[in-house]
DNA sequence: CGTGGGTTTGAAATCTATCAATACATGTGG
DNA sequence: CCACATGTATTGATAGATTTCAAACCCACG
């Protein structure tokens, strides 16, 4: 008995993942991803466990199912940056370097699906269009990090605060209507986190969130749940 | 008669190129190399040239092969940001995308060679090689990304400035002993450039370099050519 | 009901930007 | 070869934004 096309060969850990389609995984073929499947492994790691520690050996790379990881920087005295965050289905991970320069981190509860990283430097080899599409993710949080250079070297702290929002809501609004004009989302970031992100204080944070309140351009609820009403009221906000 | 076997079937243009070792070109085979030299120029530019502009189809990628050429975007009122510097070898354009979301622009006298797009992206089809080094200047621009939004968001102006100077000093010192403890140098920036580098004002930007002297970490003759003794004292006020 | 993490709010201090004037370099023409 | 003009850089005084230090608040949780 034939079973069906769509899924026939594919491993149950990936049947259901998002990365095998929006991810790198997608440029697998079945029998590919029954190699990688055989060698990965799925886990979930609470809000606050650390991934991969800076100057640390890395041997295994992983993609984002869910939640929020966040990479940062630290300076000798304690000074952290947020040099990027992680959405799912994102590919975790610094091909051709066994070391990391970065420290990963997750930023809310976590799921990940981790594979050697022998086994994708090897796959790498084998198939292009794996490595192209682990090239365009690169370009991508290239392009990502210039932007956000703009943000933390030439806006102003409450331009910086609605370009914040703006790129949450962009990544996490789960009812993804594309062109909807409003928004509500959890925060994934602590204060501390924005901060860290943004290159603010937790205090000045703080004052612009609830700048932005009493402007109504935003309602906060539990500290944590962010309601837009009017998405461009904000991106009027954000200085670009 | 038998030609010298290293020039064997290289083309002029590229006979005393440095890219074809360092850069992007040291991934072609002789014959690659002479399908690309046929539709390449090389050209020169005057400091202040735009080389790419914002929202800009770009039907041409180049190699920087001298001087130094400066990556910005500009928020609508006017502020700007360079969010990136690129030397010699370095490749410059952006692969899978028509259109730039940035500024291109000569900071110094810079000389060029420039190739169609297409011949580029059919080539890369062809050799793995070649998009292997695409990828890997991309990660390598990645890591500098966001080295620097932590000088950004996280440093002072002081330091900022000594970043600055070291990074320079790193890539554009022509006498380039390895581990010398001191160096010389022509800054390829001017105190403009140098602020929307690093999110400052020209003034800030002057007072800095002018306490660097007054402290003797560095001397500048002219305005442009900065002398450094001590590269470790200078790295001591870089804050990392 | 108290404890503690995370958040908000307030007042003062600090850093950098802004505004304004002066100095310096480079190149031109007399 | 000098005087002048122009763009670029330095220096000074003041203003403003963000940080720092400190205290209060709020909620989730034991």
């Amino acid at each position: 008995m034939r079973k069906d096309v769509h899924t026939d060969g594919i491993p149950v850990l990936c049947a259901s993942c998002e990365a095998r389609h929006r991810g790198v995984c997608g440029a697998l073929d079945p029998e590919q991803l029954v190699a990688l499947a055989r060698t990965s492994h799925k886990y979930n790691a609470g809000s606050g466990t650390e991934l991969v520690g800076d100057a640390e050996q890395v041997d295994s790379y992983a993609n984002v199912l869910s939640g929020v990881v966040k990479l940062t920087k630290t300076l000798s005295d304690g000074r952290q940056q947020i040099v990027g965050l992680q959405f799912a289905p994102d590919f975790l991970g610094r091909p051709f370097k066994a070391e990391s320069e970065l420290n990963a981190e997750a930023a809310t509860e976590v799921s990940l699906c981790a594979f050697p990283r022998a086994s994708i430097e090897r796959m790498m080899q084998d198939s292009p269009e794996l490595e192209r599409r682990l090239y365009r993710q690169t370009l991508k949080e290239l392009d990502e990090a210039r932007d956000w250079m703009v943000t933390l070297g030439r806006k102003t702290a409450s331009e910086k605060i609605a370009s914040f929002l703006l790129m949450i809501a962009r990544n996490i609004d789960p009812n993804a209507e594309p062109d909807s004009s409003s928004a509500r989302f959890d925060l994934p970031l602590t204060r501390a986190d924005i901060a860290d992100f943004l290159g603010l204080t937790i205090e000045t944070v703080s004052r612009q969130l609830t700048k932005l309140r009493a402007d109504k351009v935003i309602s906060i609820e539990n500290n944590r749940q962010v309601i837009v009403p009017d998405l461009g009221r904000l991106e009027a906000r954000a200085g670009n």
